[in-house]
DNA sequence: ACACCTTTTTAGAATCATTATAAACTATTC
DNA sequence: GAATAGTTTATAATGATTCTAAAAAGGTGT
């Protein structure tokens, strides 16, 4: 099981339930971007054995805390994770409500020039919403 | 009143709430980010005579569809708006769960080089998380 | 394998921001 | 002033998220 030294080397137990998300979340190769309900149902489909909604929420917190998951800062009902970990940016479509992720090369460096007194920067986040 | 030609020109019937509203918004060089709760306290001190919950959410989201309030990117509990409509970015101390602006100058020209095909930009907003 | 302790899962209830409803009210037009 | 369309309001409804406390499961030592 490839999750499993993953999950105890991040001091989580491996459980049955959190090894069904890695899959879930972990075994493709494209990234992409879903909300806990996303999650649910992608879930629901796969497997026969469902999941609760708390333990979807506690888990996927919990690999956001790791740095497994990304949250994505978008004003919506719903809060939408990103599987895609490494620095990039989205386009938002408003009409369709859907994210579209923007390669790196496609912003350029972004430069934050203004500093505060004992904060470090964590991320630096691009926003690009697109209409009609 | 020189608010009541503002929104007579925008379509928007020119009412006590709405007016006070603007009183509260908009009556002040300095700019600000709120929401909506810190609204109502703010209206609360301000006058005596209440305004519902239900005329501040319509209120401000037709002042944003109007283009004199923004929407803040940001994922928190409650929706952010700002009274600085201009182009501009923010930092978001996550600790202290604070907005603070961030000048353009402080961020340089940022180009977004893909296009989406049928979709034009509508705003290209910056989110700089900071932790200690 | 068993007992022990801690972490995790779970269903359901609780919370809280926001939106919908529908009746009363108000601005505008003629 | 009457008619009409737009607004306000209290209240209920919605819906995502968090809380709760009891049951289940993982980990460790014997």
């Amino acid at each position: 099981m490839k999750y499993l030294e993953k999950l105890r080397n991040s001091g989580l137990r491996p459980t049955k339930q959190r090894l069904q998300i890695c899959e879930v979340l972990f075994n493709t190769n494209k990234t992409f971007h879903f909300t806990i309900n996303d999650l649910s149902e992608k879930i629901k489909k796969q497997t026969s054995k469902k999941i609760s909604l708390a333990t979807l929420y506690n888990t996927v917190h919990a690999f956001e805390k790791k740095g497994y998951l990304k949250q994505i800062p978008i004003n919506s009902s719903q809060t939408y994770f990103d599987t895609n970990v490494t620095e990039h940016h989205h386009f938002y479509d408003l009409k369709e409500e859907k994210l579209i992720d923007l390669k790196n090369s496609d912003v350029g460096p972004i430069n934050i020039l203004k500093k505060i007194n004992g904060k470090k920067i964590k991320s630096v986040e691009v926003l690009v919403k697109l209409e009609d």
